[in-house]
DNA sequence: CGCATATTAATTGTATACCATAAGATTTTC
DNA sequence: GAAAATCTTATGGTATACAATTAATATGCG
């Protein structure tokens, strides 16, 4: 502890030390986010995610101030926060880039997904047995969506990713659960990016009922597997479409 | 505090063709370090890491500005960084608290090395037969300590670390390195409190030469269930020796 | 004397000013 | 007229000023 300053600098510091710590059970509810850093962060990673911005360009912090009703400070913290999530690139001295997304960034992505979300799928079959989850993982795997609609597909995006997610959280583990955010914010994009060259992706409802279904059963051998395969396929559509569509 | 205006006399600074590449290299010690922000989040890092802020302990912004010589805008930034690696949990109004590990953290912690870095062994396997790499794992790998000598243990924990990270290295996959790399901080981070306790570690060079010439024979399921049972014999250490001195 | 409320001090969130750097425009020189 | 050096301008990095919020203390009322 530092005994330097005697002066009044140094109450504030004591009276802090015996603040309760965080604790990492604060499960609240960020439905509407205060801070104006937040408020960047989300609104821009929106934009980033549906193609506002294309990939590649480049965005100055001033206009993103302004785009966004703020300042710098804010624009600068949510930049810091995109550059982590692998949405923008943030070259010093010179300004942010929509990052793009090449043929080894997908199977990149993929073999990181296939190593988290197997991991999730096989914990939540063996830990999480959280009813209310799993009525509302039922729901969602049930979830259709109608080819050439954008905007029921788009709705579609929303639930695959919240049907992951879920089973992340049935997975009870924060590093994990994490990693699969950080990881739909790339799937999101690529199957927005997919809807601009008209392709809708097959409909995954009978394999997100399988993983289900394992992991009521608590098997979690099959749940792996079952999340493993659904992965995989997925990679090769996505694959196939992209050595068609070389960018 | 008295301001001097003319700053021009620091040609030393001023005159820098170091030119930042695209491309990121972020294993990499920090070599010369860039901007200030930088700086600081690797010395609060450094500081963390080694346990100069315990777990639990306030930190105020002025008071880090004061620490690391430099105004407050960068600590912020810093510290947005340090919340991702989980080192330091900002509450908005409140400040920064440097993480407690719990025992839930711990487990969380290896089920998601495991995930991790078994896919990295099986991809480096798989994948990556980099000469130079491979050779310096070898090293790595051979690396002993003396018990009871900080000095050569705190040495050791730097060639632990290396080695996992030279083997998600050689995975060719940034999202997995990235993942390791977040994974790493905290197992320094609770070998450093280890240390505190008077406990050494086990000596791994078996486990890592086995892992190692699983990889070298392309052996991806050896190298899978060897960097599983190393990560989980070391699990069991850990959780024994928490279990005992819970905190 | 204890509890509730107002006040105050200090700290964080945001905006902005300032400085160093980098890219572009202009001029100079061959 | 072209290449190179210099100047200009714009942009990002940092410091600081200002506003909003929080916690601590003081105060009034029962």
């Amino acid at each position: 502890m530092e005994k330097l300053k005697n002066k009044r600098s140094s109450p504030s510091l004591a009276r802090r030390e015996h603040l309760s710590p965080p604790g990492r059970h604060a499960a609240l509810r960020e439905t509407s986010t205060d801070s104006l850093s937040q408020r960047v962060y989300q609104a821009l990673k929106r934009d980033i995610i549906t193609g506002v911005h294309p990939p590649g360009e480049a965005l100055g912090e001033k206009d993103l101030a302004k785009r966004y009703s703020s300042s710098r400070t804010p624009v600068r913290e949510a930049a810091l926060r995109l550059q982590q999530d692998h949405l923008l690139k943030i070259i010093p001295n010179r300004g942010y880039f929509i990052t793009k997304i090449s043929v080894q960034d997908l199977t990149d992505l993929y073999d990181y997904r296939a190593a988290v979300e197997c991991a999730c799928a096989e914990l939540a079959a063996m830990k999480g047995m959280n009813p209310a989850l799993l009525e509302r993982l039922e729901e969602l795997a049930n979830t259709e969506y109608k080819v050439n609609d954008r905007k029921s597909y788009e709705n579609f995006i929303s639930r695959d990713t919240e049907f992951h997610l879920s089973i992340a959280q049935l997975a009870r583990n924060q590093l994990l659960l994490q990693a699969v955010e950080a990881a739909r914010c790339q799937m999101e994009r690529i199957m927005y990016a997919a809807i601009d060259i008209g392709y809708y992706g097959e409909f995954p409802g009978r394999e997100h009922r399988g993983i289900l279904d394992a992991i009521k059963k608590r098997d979690s051998r099959a749940a792996r597997q079952l999340m493993y395969d659904h992965i995989f396929g997925s990679r090769d559509q996505v694959l196939k479409l992209a050595g068609g569509n070389p960018r």
